[in-house]
Formats: C-alpha cells, sequence, structure tokens
RNA sequence: GGGCGGUUAGCUCAGCUGGUCAGAGCGCCUCGUUUACACCGAGGAUGUCGGGGGUUCGAAUCCCUCACCGCCCA
C-alpha cells in the first residue's frame, strides 16, 4: 500500500511545479500539532524511555520584543538538535519560554501609557503593576507565534514565563538559600546609578565609551596654618597657598571629602597634613597622602570624592574619610551641593566652572581622552551612587562554576570560548541585584522598625521577623525588585519545577545544551552555572553551545535604529521557513558571526525547490504496474552500478553528516547534504536512473525506483532538522518502510553502518570512471565548440577494469549523458580509426570523438593547454620522487600515491604530445 | 593595556589532527527550451591561500614576527 497520508494529498501528479512553503508550510506545522510529537510524553511521541533524554532550556527571549534573526538563529539551531535528537528515539525536551525583562518592558509600558496620558507615577506602583500585566496578555504570546511559524517543534505545553509563578517561588527560595549561606547580603556600597532609568544596574549593563572630554584644573585653598599665624604660609610669596587639582566631573567638587597626594612626590610632600577648603561649599578638608595617586595624572594633586568614584572610595575608607553624596536620584545636584541645588549635573558643571573662572580658580582646561559608563538601555551617563542595596556574593559560586568547566561537566563550543569564561569569572565583583524598578520579582526581604531582615521564601511573606518577633503587619517588606538576570539565571531548573521535587525536574535536568549567542556568555551562562551549581549541587547543563551574530550583507550588525534589520516573518512570507532555516544553518560557523542577505536566502529556496523538483520525478516516474506494498530495501541482483554508486555516495554521506551534527558543525552538515544531494544526486543518479527506468526490465524498473525513494528517503531524513517542513511534505508521499509512523518528524535516524552494508562498492568506482568520462567528453565538446545537441560519433577505450564493468550496463547512459554514439574498442591501436577527432585523456581510458565541422586550431590549443598542466605535474611529481629523503622519510602510502601519479603523469603526457603531433 | 577571532577566486566563505587542498555558492563569460527543476542544465575564466622568517622530505594547514580588520574585557 502506498500509505494516504490524512491531510496531505499524496498523489505525485498534484506536486505542484515549484515548492510553495507558503501554502505546505502551515499545514505541515498543523499536522505535527495535531499528532501531539512535541513533547517528550506527547501522545505521538515514539521516544524509547530508555534512552537518555536531550533537553534544550531555551533562552527566553524578550517579551516585549519581536522576532529577530538572532532569534531565528538560535531557534534553528536548536529545533535542529532537538529534531535530530527526536528522531533518534531519545526522549527530547525542548522547553520554551519568555524573559520579563524588567527594564525593557517597563521603557515600552511607559511609552504605551504616555500615549493614554498617564504616567507611572499618575497610576503607582499597583495601577501600574495592572496595567503591565494586562499589557502582557497582548505581548506574552507575540514571540512564541513567530517562533512556531519558523517551524519550531518545542514542548509550548510547557511554555514558562519567567514572571510566573513557578518562577517566582524558585526565586524566593534561591535567595532564601544564598541569604542562609551568607551570600546574599545588604550593604551601603558604591553602584551604577543610570539616572534615566532610576535604577541600578550591574556592571554588566554599564557600557564602557570612549570619549572625548575635558580635564580641568582647579586652584583649591589652604588653609593658613594654625598656630603659625594666618598670614605665615602666604608672607613668603605674598600669594595665598594653593594646590590645584585636575578633574573631569567640576560637579563633583561638592562631593569631596580630601585632597589626595603620593607620599613620595616631592612636590606636595610639604603640604600633606594641611588642610583644603573645597570651593562653595566652604567644606574644610585634609591633604592625605596615598599611594594610589597617579603622580602623572594631571598635577599628582587629586580630589577626592568618595560618594561618587570608586577609587576615591577606597582611598577614602583607608583614610576614614566622611562619604557624602551630593546627587538625587535624577541626576541632579541635592542638597549637599548648596547654591547648585535643583541643577542638573550637567547645568552644575557649567555654572562651577563659570564660577572658579570668575573666581580665578580656573587653572587650565584642556580637552582629555576618557572612558565614560553608559546605560546599556538609555545610554544615559551612568553615576557611581552611594546606596544600600542587596549584593551577591559570587566568588564561591564562580569557584564551583569554574570547578564545572574545568572537570568537564560542562563543555563550553567552541573551546576557545572557556578563556573568556575563566577571565570574567576569576574577575567577578559581587553582584548588586537590587533593581529601583516595578516590573519584576520583588524582593522578599522585610524590615522590622529595629531594622532587623527577615528573608523569607513564602509567597505570603514572612509571619514575624526573624531577630526579634516582631508579627508581620509591622514588618515593611524591601521596596525594589531583582536584577531580570537573577531569575534567568535560575531558568534552567525553575522550568522544571524547582524547588519542588517534580518528575520534569528528576527526569530532565541536568539539560543537556544551553545553546546561547556567544554575546551572553556572561549574562546568562554563568549566572546559571553560578546559580546552578550553587543551588542545585549540579551543572545545568552538558554543554554550552555560542553562536554568533547575524549581520547584514556588509558585515554590519543588524539594528533598527541603522535600518538595516531584515524581518525573519517577511522572508518566510516570500521564500518560507526552510529557506531561511537552511540560509542560517548554511552560513554559520562554530561561535562566529555570519553574513546573511538576498543571494543567501535565495540559493536556499533554490536547493528547496530543488529537492522538490527531484521527488517530484521520483514520485512521478513510478514503474507501473510495481508492486504495491511498502518500499522494501533495494537489494538483489536487479541494482545496477549506477545503483551501487548512489547508495555508497549516500551511505558517505550519512556517515559524513552524522559527523557534522554530533560535532555541532550544523554549517558542515547543511553544505554536505546540499552538495550530495545537487551534485549527485540530481545531477548524475537522476539522470542515470532516467535512461534505466526507460528500459523494458520490470524488475530492473522496480529495482532502479526502490533505489531513488531509497535514496531520497535517507536524504530527506538527514535534511529534516534543517528544513522541517519540505522534507515533511516530500516524505508524506514517499512509500513508507515497514513500522514507520505517519510523520518524518518522528521516523527513525538513519544508520550509517547499514548504509554502508548495501553498496558494492567496485561498482561505485566504475560509475565515478563513467562520470569523469563523461566530464570529460563534455569539457572538450564545449571547449571545441561543438554544437550542444550534435550527436556524434565517439570511440572508448576504457582500461580501469571497473569503468569498463560498468560500462557494459551504462553504455546508453553514457551515449544520452555525452551525446555521443559511443563504440568501445579493445585496443588503443583502434581509435585512429576516427581521424582527426577530438581527445579525451583520463584516468578510466581515452576516448576520441569526431569533431563534428569544430575547428583543429581550438582542439590543438586545448590539447596543449593540457600538456603544458600535465607537465607541470609531471615535473612536480618527478622532483618529489626523486628526492631520496622524501621517498625515505614521508609514509609508503603517500610515496606510493606519488609513484602510481607519476606512471599516470608520464603516460598522459606522451600520449598528449603523440595527439599533437598528429 | 589584556584577550580572542579573522585576513584563501570580484563577493560570502569551506578547507578538522601538515602529503591530489587550491575548493563551494553567488556573480561573471559561452552555450542550451533533451517532458523533475530557467528557483534549471552543460562548459569556462579568475587566487604568488595578508607580509616576512622558521620547523619539515613536504605548509593555506604547525611555530615566531609584523601589518590590517573585527569583537570582548579593563
Amino acid at each position: 500500500m502506498n500509505e494516504q497520508q490524512p491531510g496531505t494529498d499524496s498523489d505525485a501528479t498534484e506536486m505542484p511545479k515549484a515548492y510553495r512553503p507558503a501554502e505546505i508550510e502551515p499545514r505541515v506545522y498543523a499536522r505535527w500539532l495535531a499528532a501531539d510529537v512535541f513533547a517528550p510524553d506527547g501522545v505521538g511521541s515514539r521516544a524509547d524511555q530508555t534512552k537518555p533524554p536531550f533537553v534544550i532550556i531555551q533562552p527566553p527571549p524578550n517579551v516585549t520584543g519581536a522576532l529577530h534573526l538572532g532569534h531565528a538563529a538560535r531557534g534553528t539551531v536548536e529545533d535542529l538538535m532537538t529534531r535530530r535528537a527526536r528522531m533518534q528515539c531519545r526522549p527530547t525536551l525542548w522547553l520554551p519560554g519568555v524573559d520579563h525583562a524588567s527594564i525593557a518592558a517597563q521603557y515600552v509600558l511607559d511609552s504605551v501609557i504616555a500615549a493614554e496620558g498617564e504616567t507611572r507615577q499618575s497610576l503607582g506602583r499597583k495601577r501600574y503593576l495592572e496595567r503591565m500585566w494586562r499589557f502582557m496578555e497582548e505581548t506574552r504570546s507575540v514571540i512564541s507565534d513567530q517562533h512556531r511559524r519558523l517551524g519550531l517543534s518545542a514542548d509550548w505545553s510547557r511554555e514558562r514565563f519567567t514572571m510566573d509563578d513557578g518562577s517566582a517561588q524558585a526565586v524566593r527560595t534561591s535567595f532564601k538559600q544564598l541569604h542562609d549561606d551568607g551570600l546574599a547580603y545588604r550593604a551601603e556600597k558604591l553602584i551604577n546609578w543610570c539616572p534615566g532609568c532610576q535604577t541600578s544596574l550591574s556592571d554588566l549593563e554599564v557600557i564602557a565609551t570612549p570619549e572625548t572630554g575635558t580635564l580641568w584644573s582647579v586652584r583649591y585653598h589652604l588653609v593658613p596654618e594654625a598656630g603659625a599665624g594666618a598670614t605665615s604660609g602666604e608672607a613668603a610669596s605674598g600669594d595665598p597657598e594653593t594646590i590645584t587639582v585636575a578633574t573631569t566631573r567640576p560637579e563633583t567638587i561638592l562631593g569631596d571629602t580630601a585632597v589626595a597626594v603620593h607620599p613620595d612626590d616631592e612636590r606636595y610632600r610639604h603640604l600633606v597634613g594641611r588642610r583644603v577648603r573645597i570651593p562653595f561649599v566652604d567644606r574644610i578638608v585634609p591633604l592625605i597622602a596615598d599611594q594610589a595617586v597617579e603622580r602623572d595624572f594631571g598635577t599628582g594633586a587629586v580630589k577626592i570624592t568618595p560618594g561618587h568614584d570608586q577609587a576615591d572610595l577606597e582611598t577614602a575608607q583607608r583614610h576614614d574619610l566622611p562619604i557624602i553624596d551630593v546627587m538625587e536620584d535624577d541626576g541632579s545636584i541635592n542638597g549637599s551641593g548648596a547654591s547648585f541645588a535643583g541643577l542638573t549635573g550637567m547645568a552644575a558643571r557649567r555654572r562651577i566652572v563659570a564660577e572658579l573662572e570668575t573666581m580665578g580658580d580656573l587653572v587650565v582646561a584642556i580637552p582629555h581622552e576618557m572612558v565614560i559608563g553608559r546605560c546599556q538601555r538609555s545610554d544615559d551617563i551612568v553615576e557611581p551612587r552611594i546606596k544600600v542595596q542587596w549584593f551577591i556574593s559570587v566568588k564561591p559560586m564562580a569557584e564551583r562554576a569554574m570547578a564545572a568547566v574545568r572537570s568537564g561537566r560542562t563543555r563550553i563550543v567552541p573551546q576557545r570560548y572557556e578563556k573568556v569564561f575563566f577571565d570574567w569569572l576569576e574577575n567577578i565583583r559581587d553582584w548588586n541585584v537590587s533593581r529601583q524598578l516595578w516590573w519584576g520579582h520583588r524582593i522578599p526581604a522585610w524590615y522590622c522598625l529595629d531594622g532587623h531582615i527577615t528573608v523569607s521564601e513564602k509567597a505570603e511573606g514572612p509571619e514575624a521577623c526573624a531577630i526579634c518577633g516582631r508579627p508581620a503587619d509591622e514588618l515593611r517588606q524591601d521596596e525594589d525588585i531583582f536584577d531580570t538576570w537573577f531569575s534567568s539565571g535560575l531558568w534552567p531548573f525553575s522550568t522544571l519545577g524547582w524547588p519542588e521535587a517534580t518528575e520534569d525536574l528528576r527526569r530532565y535536568y541536568p539539560g543537556t545544551v544551553m545553546e546561547t549567542a556567544y554575546e551572553i556568555l556572561f549574562f546568562w551562562v554563568a549566572r546559571m552555572m553560578m546559580l546552578g551549581e550553587w543551588l542545585t549541587t549540579r551543572a545545568p547543563f552538558e554543554t554550552v553551545l555560542l553562536g554568533g551574530l547575524v549581520r547584514d550583507p556588509y558585515g554590519k550588525k543588524m539594528s533598527k535604529t541603522r535600518g538595516n534589520g531584515v524581518d525573519p516573518l517577511d522572508i518566510i512570507d516570500e521564500l518560507g521557513a526552510d529557506a531561511l532555516r537552511f540560509a542560517l544553518v548554511h552560513g554559520s560557523g562554530p561561535g562566529a558571526d555570519q553574513r546573511l542577505g538576498r543571494s543567501q536566502l535565495e540559493g536556499a529556496r533554490n536547493f528547496g525547490n530543488k529537492l522538490w523538483n527531484a521527488a517530484r520525478f521520483v514520485l512521478g516516474s513510478r514503474p507501473e504496474g510495481m508492486p504495491d506494498g511498502p518500499l522494501d530495501l533495494p537489494v538483489g541482483g536487479h541494482l545496477g552500478p549506477a545503483e551501487h554508486w548512489i547508495l555508497a555516495r549516500c551511505a558517505r554521506t550519512v556517515e559524513d553528516v552524522e559527523e557534522a551534527y554530533t560535532t555541532f558543525a550544523f554549517g558542515e552538515a547543511a553544505r554536505l547534504l546540499h552538495d550530495a544531494i545537487w551534485n549527485e544526486y540530481c545531477d548524475w543518479y537522476l539522470e542515470l536512473a532516467k535512461v534505466r527506468l526507460a528500459e523494458e526490465d520490470p524488475a530492473r524498473k522496480a529495482a532502479t525506483w526502490a533505489v531513488l525513494t531509497w535514496v531520497l528517503d535517507r536524504y530527506v531524513r538527514l535534511l529534516h532538522p534543517i528544513m522541517p517542513h519540505l522534507t515533511e511534505e516530500i516524505w508524506g508521499r514517499l512509500p513508507r518502510l515497514p513500522g514507520e509512523p505517519d510523520l518524518l518528524m518522528v521516523a527513525r535516524w538513519p544508520d550509517a553502518g547499514r548504509e554502508k552494508a548495501l553498496a558494492d562498492e567496485a561498482q561505485a568506482r566504475g560509475v565515478a570512471g563513467l562520470i569523469g568520462l563523461v566530464s570529460g567528453i563534455r569539457n572538450a565538446r564545449a571547449e571545441a565548440g561543438i554544437e550542444a545537441g550534435a550527436w556524434l560519433p565517439a570511440l572508448l577505450h576504457i582500461i580501469d577494469p571497473d569503468t569498463l564493468a560498468a560500462y557494459g550496463t551504462l553504455a546508453s547512459a553514457v551515449e544520452r549523458l555525452a551525446r555521443v554514439r559511443p563504440q568501445l574498442v579493445s585496443d588503443r591501436i583502434e581509435l585512429e580509426q576516427l581521424e582527426g577527432a577530438l581527445t579525451v585523456l583520463g584516468s578510466h581510458g581515452e576516448a576520441r570523438i569526431s569533431r563534428g565541422g569544430s575547428d583543429p586550431a581550438r582542439e590543438r590549443e586545448r590539447l596543449s593547454k593540457e600538456l603544458v598542466e600535465a607537465e607541470r605535474m609531471l615535473a612536480e611529481t618527478g622532483s618529489r620522487l626523486a628526492d631520496r629523503r622524501f621517498v625515505e622519510r614521508a609514509p609508503v602510502v603517500v610515496v606510493e600515491g606519488a609513484r602510481e601519479r607519476l606512471t599516470y603523469l608520464v603516460e598522459r603526457v606522451e600520449r598528449l604530445r603523440a595527439r599533437l603531433r598528429a
């Protein structure tokens, strides 16, 4: 029976001339969904539950985002691995999800409500969050739906959101544990503050930007020495005593609590211990000596502003200096800034500079190359500020994460990224997890009136203060929420039910592969590794697979602002999801960026169409009267040499593609399949098979058709992970093997060993020889300028026994493919019967083709060129073999190969010379 | 400043552990409507494999060095 598939029209004659993805892809996807084959425990799953599961937890895309090529690339690779594992009958879980993206989501919603005449403040926290959840209703499924259009076979029944209850419980429990372990602590520290976003940021969210600023040198006045008389210092020179400091941020003068010089600096040694008057605020501060001062910077004397600079803070701590914050949350100057209070930082800077100039204390202002921290999200200048926040001490966790990689429990692919991973973890600083935002997981810490801290994992909060026992209604919860990446760091296990000991967690944790862009190795992978190791005592995945960026055809990063972005949905509409997927996979290398443009996409579309048409031909050429029934293994004596050749090539492809998939070389897998399908199956085997299908013998016809379908079936299986819709559609029309399911996506993955056993290598070699012969003849014809359609007489003298044997059954194919009327001769002398003919010399033998009125001069020219080339190679090989050291030291195989080559070349040169003399 | 990656045909790239490794696709040129496919077929041209040193019988492939480009971290 040629089993009819429900929902498909599997009659080959109905296959349209061109593959039409827009019609087929949605229909195929609907069939997969209906069959319930995505989930490891879906109704249609054919997983062997005794096999190790294959698990990918999807890095969740930003809930407010739309699908871009980066998502498409990652999604395709994840789907590809998942589909292959599924075909290997492993229980396969690909768990998709969406990330709540605190800052990004607030940005989007703020602009939405702005259009409604509201602001975050006007709504208040409670109503704002209600509004946010409503907004989520609209936006949550957008990106998942777009992923579905790509054909992704994620287990949608397990889809998770980083703000759902399970994730919230995981956040509370993990924080409680980290607090109990002493790793989560609340402290006053200098943090990164974004005045635009009005929140703190982690170090990673601050982008170091080189900019040209100004370095101002400002004269500070020393306080006259007590006891020595108010004027003693000045009396000597007649000038007031001053010290000049350099700063790039004059507004922070308002927060200065010292002036510092290097202890060994002769210029200032006599001044150390004196006091300095800070302008505008009239603060008297000490002039201190500290090793950290760079003598070469500016004047060698620096102002110390511990409230706004990390290095200054450290200096201040060594000298027990006060810390003054001069800034409001919005970046304006606060009450500590005397008359500048209320001004923005920049305005204050301008006025301070102007007034210093008026006062005569501005010594010089010069342009200065510097690095400024800017907010990743808003591009505002990030201000270091002193704040009480929650931090996580990451060093102990980092040690474990590194140990996981060092011990090989987790492998990073490509391996070179291990170095980056280690470097980052070795130099990591404590992680500030407090965010002054509303949308996110609220920090589960409560404070009583005495300032006791109670951390609780309970959704309803603690019953009482953990220290003094004050009841819950006297406790106040921390206003802040967590850094989004905190909940993301729990994702590999929170999605599976952690902290509950669920069946999914038991079965599918740790995961197999974490696939993501190298860009977020730190954001994601490192944090998941740290938290996973610490909280679950296991590495959260076996392999970290890093991919690169998708760039435009000119190598530029795609971005909205640049306008060079490509919308994957547009491509899917026009060329199909499979074309997009193939182009993305085909052009990718491990951990490397790729360029994607029109030509790559069209190439992929063309490839799909090529395969479609090959299938159309195969299905349309089913021999009449062939017995119905499942396709059987194409064995037995009815196979010809061409069949053995393609079976051998196919077996080789199965093996090579398998190797490529196994080593994550997916681009290589795509290239191998492209070449095998196009250059071997279509270009040669289909053409050879046409001849045999036209013969009378029904058994041979049946065998040929069986091989056509057999090989097509193998290729379609191998290609399915990359081009799932097209292959599914084709496979649905192919005869079914006994015991096979209705859907390719749950059919079995080919086995190289079994495929190899099918082919006779000697016959396959013979066909390779014939292919060389045909190519040679075509080449000679074209070079000689012979009319393409002309049938020419030809004499063939075939030396190679395998080729000769193959010719015995494929003569008519050679005739057709080379467009010659060939006659086999047993002696080379007989070739001379065809006078003034074109000559084709190959390793398999020699051919003469009637010149058919072509220009003799062109033929001589062609042969001359071949002779020059042959002589060059002969000289090269000859000199190699003449070198005793080569013969002695090179492996036997190589030397033997060179000898054979020499023999062949000597003869070739002789014969070419003979032809040219004729 | 530290680290990583790249530099191979006009363009995009493949060439893993040194020995037919000088390749593919696109583009280009010449033919071609032989009923799977013009989203096609046949054929062709183009490279001192970034420069310079070294190791080796032999290097695009390993080592050193320089140059340029890109990225990451500080």
